[in-house]
DNA sequence: AAAGCTCCTATTTTT
DNA sequence: TAGGAGCTTT
């Protein structure tokens, strides 16, 4: 082992230092807000690494890819410093870091043939799964029944919630579904066909990866094998996981000892994704007294005024591990509570901002606009596409989900996993004069078949289909063929879909073949179709620009976030959209005290992200569209009811003179009459 | 059987 | 606004 040359680990703080340098017992780490999380995470890594653990040996799960990629790199830092390595010598690598979905794919895949799986399984995006639950929902004739079934996208939902919860339908249903309530019976009938689909098609979908990973861990000499695997296993955002996953730890390390677990309960925000607190709540009580509970509360992000206000709203939480995070960090400004008077003015007000922030010496990229859904930045989107502010936007993203990008994969999952009946239900169809019957019977031909490529090249298409049939028989023979190249096959693709394209989109089929052409430029940084296929699905691009393509890494560029993908970063300038009752919380979350909970969390999270400058804004009239029965309207809304007026003190007001934002208003303070509403309505 | 039309209804956040 | 369901035309 060689002698560590220089200490890296100076700057620790004592509870940073008491986590890095902690054995083997279980330990938990509650890391506030801009406590040093990532950097106390990596120094424990490359500690352990410096004490001669082998990195192949570490298993690191992280919550998105980008997490592990950040903490490959602090960590390769450190142990740089450490061993005073040269810039050219390459750090060791930490091969097991990933999230728990794509460490799953790599040993399901692995282990395959042990479980009863097939080696070249593909996974189903959520669009894919929701359209194979929605093909078993049809052949169960539930689409057509006289009263309205669940969409699609609900019934996977309940599916998925069942699943990750670990809970029963019944619960599932009268929880979170009441709505549905009335459908048990035919749900079950339909899981059980999604599941037998699945399994027929050698397909996975998101919740597979976890589920069948926590079956393999409930056979004993697999778990064994597994847990003596890896010396140490290490959790990041350990609030946000769910039952299943704290299953799979269990299995991994049953005593717990090399397990360390990180994360902040009062930064949970994922409950609607079956995320279970209680997993870092009882963590303590779940391996017993060798258990060492450390907490990080000095906070090196955020001005003390920023914090004040941040503490202050999650003070009102109504359970929490109590913590209160500290900074020296001297108070500069304080927050701004900025009322304008509708979403148009937002838009203006942010982006007056933005450019005299920046005329400030605040680079775009270190400013941040957060909003608690997607949809709610389209304004200001439009306002910076006017005055030309680059912006790049994460969160609530649709590359996957447009139909010429979908149409394009379905083509190569199809080539990969010829039993896709769902991939190949979608290629079949992009042929004119092949319609669902027509496929169908091919299907079931490949399906019927020993071998399904001879089924599809003997299959005779409908008249209407003769002429431009065999091009897709040729393209999947090639795509099949052992020595197809990767990824210059693509090209094949292309130019066999770029027709059916022109065809199907005769009006941006351009703009549409820019997005299959960036869809070429990222396959080619990917070594395999399998590894392009499934990396796809599991981490898909984050982000959408105004632009085609994405910005040059010098350019700079503002950042538009949901507050759940901000989770984790930080900029020196943030503001909040819409912090108003009805958006923060949603108006779809107020059911019950533990969604309001939720929400009163995710504005701590946005409003902890900010290291100077942090803004909330509040329009006092909002305009709601394609909202059921009462077609669009205004809303006037109030102030989010986290911040009550105690905690407003904390905070500059600006605003229309006269408009001082207060307590929660409910009702319009001044009425505006809509006469044409009023004369549509006589007729309700 | 396929494709094009109209009408109707929606529950936010993501691996 | 879109996606789904159901009807009509080719």
């Amino acid at each position: 082992m060689p002698t560590p040359a220089a200490d890296p680990f100076e700057t620790l703080n004592p509870q940073q230092r008491a986590a890095v340098e902690h054995g083997d017992e279980p330990l938990l780490v509650i890391a506030g807000a801009g406590s040093g999380k990532t950097l106390t995470l990596a120094a424990r890594v490359a500690q352990l690494v410096l004490k001669g653990a082998d990195p192949q040996r570490l298993m690191l799960l992280t919550f998105s890819r980008r997490a592990a990629i950040e903490m490959q790199r602090r960590t390769g830092r450190l142990l740089h410093q450490a061993l005073r390595l040269r810039a050219t010598h390459a750090a060791p690598a930490l091969p097991w870091a990933g999230t728990f979905h794509s460490l799953g794919a790599r040993l399901l895949r692995e282990h395959a043939t042990q479980i009863g799986l097939s080696e070249h399984f593909t996974i189903a995006d959520r669009a894919d799964s929701e359209d194979l639950i929605g093909l078993v929902r049809q052949e169960l004739g539930f689409a057509a029944a006289r009263e309205r079934f669940p969409l699609k996208s609900t019934c996977l939902g309940i599916y998925s919630r069942c699943v990750n919860a670990q809970a029963p339908l019944a619960e599932v249903l009268s929880e979170h579904f009441p709505w549905c309530a009335a459908w048990g019976p035919e749900l079950k009938r339909l899981f059980r066909g999604y599941v037998a689909a699945k399994q027929q098609q050698h397909t996975l979908d998101y919740d597979d990866l976890l589920l069948a990973w926590q079956q393999l861990m409930q056979e004993p000499v697999l778990a064994r094998t597994l847990g003596a695997r890896f010396d140490h296993v290490l959790v990041d955002e350990y609030q946000d996981t769910n039952r299943l996953q704290a299953a799979i730890l269990q299995g991994l390390k049953p005593d717990g000892r090399g397990l360390t677990v990180v994360g902040d309960d009062a930064q949970a925000i994922y409950g609607f994704r079956a995320a279970e607190v209680r997993n870092i709540l009882d963590f303590p009580r779940q391996f017993g007294a060798a258990t060492r509970v450390i907490a990080l509360e000095r906070n090196y992000r955020s001005t003390a005024a920023i914090l004040d206000a941040s503490n202050a709203v999650i003070a009102l939480a109504a359970e929490r591990h109590a913590k209160t995070l500290w900074t020296d960090r001297a108070g500069h400004a304080r927050p701004l509570l900025v009322t304008v008077e509708d979403e148009a003015a937002q838009a203006a007000w942010v982006a007056d901002r933005v450019l005299e922030q920046r005329e400030a010496g605040i680079a775009l990229t270190a400013q941040a606009v957060l909003f608690r859904t997607s949809h709610h930045s389209a304004p200001l989107e439009l306002e910076l596409t006017r005055r030309r502010i680059p912006f790049v936007k994460f969160g609530g993203l649709k590359f996957l989900e447009a139909a010429h990008i979908k149409d394009v994969l379905a083509v190569l999952r199809w080539a990969e996993n010829p039993k896709s009946r769902l991939a190949g239900f979608r290629v079949a169809q992009l042929v004119p004069g092949i319609g669902p019957a027509a496929a169908r019977r091919l299907l079931d031909a490949m399906d019927a078949a020993v071998d399904p490529l001879r089924a599809l090249q003997g299959f005779e298409p409908p008249a209407a289909a003769r002429d431009d049939w065999p091009a897709l028989v040729t393209l999947i023979g090639s795509l099949r063929r052992e020595d197809s190249p990767w990824p210059a096959e693509l090209d094949a693709v292309q130019r066999w879909y770029q027709p059916q394209l022109e065809r199907l989109h005769p009006d941006d089929a351009g703009l549409r073949r820019a997005d299959l052409d960036q869809l070429q430029r990222l396959a080619a940084g990917h070594p395999r179709r399998e590894r392009f296929l499934t990396e796809l699905t599991l981490d898909p691009p984050q982000a959408t620009s105004d632009e085609a393509g994405p910005p040059h890494l010098d350019e700079d560029y503002l950042i538009l976030s949901t507050i759940h993908s901000a989770k984790g970063q930080e900029w020196s300038a943030v503001t909040v959209l819409n912090v108003v009752d009805g958006c923060i919380p949603a108006d779809m979350a107020t059911g019950d005290a533990a969604q309001i909970e939720e929400e009163r969390r995710l504005l701590y999270v946005a409003m902890t992200r900010a290291k100077y400058q942090l803004a909330l804004v509040v329009p006092q009239r909002f305009y709601v569209t394609q909202q059921a029965r009462r077609g669009d309207r205004h809303l006037y809304a109030g102030l989010t009811r986290f911040i009550p007026p105690a905690v407003a003190d904390l905070f500059d007001r600006c605003g229309p003179v006269g408009a001082e934002p207060t307590a929660p208003v409910l009702a319009p303070a001044a009425p505006r009459i809509d006469i044409g509403e009023r004369l549509r309505a006589a007729w309700d």
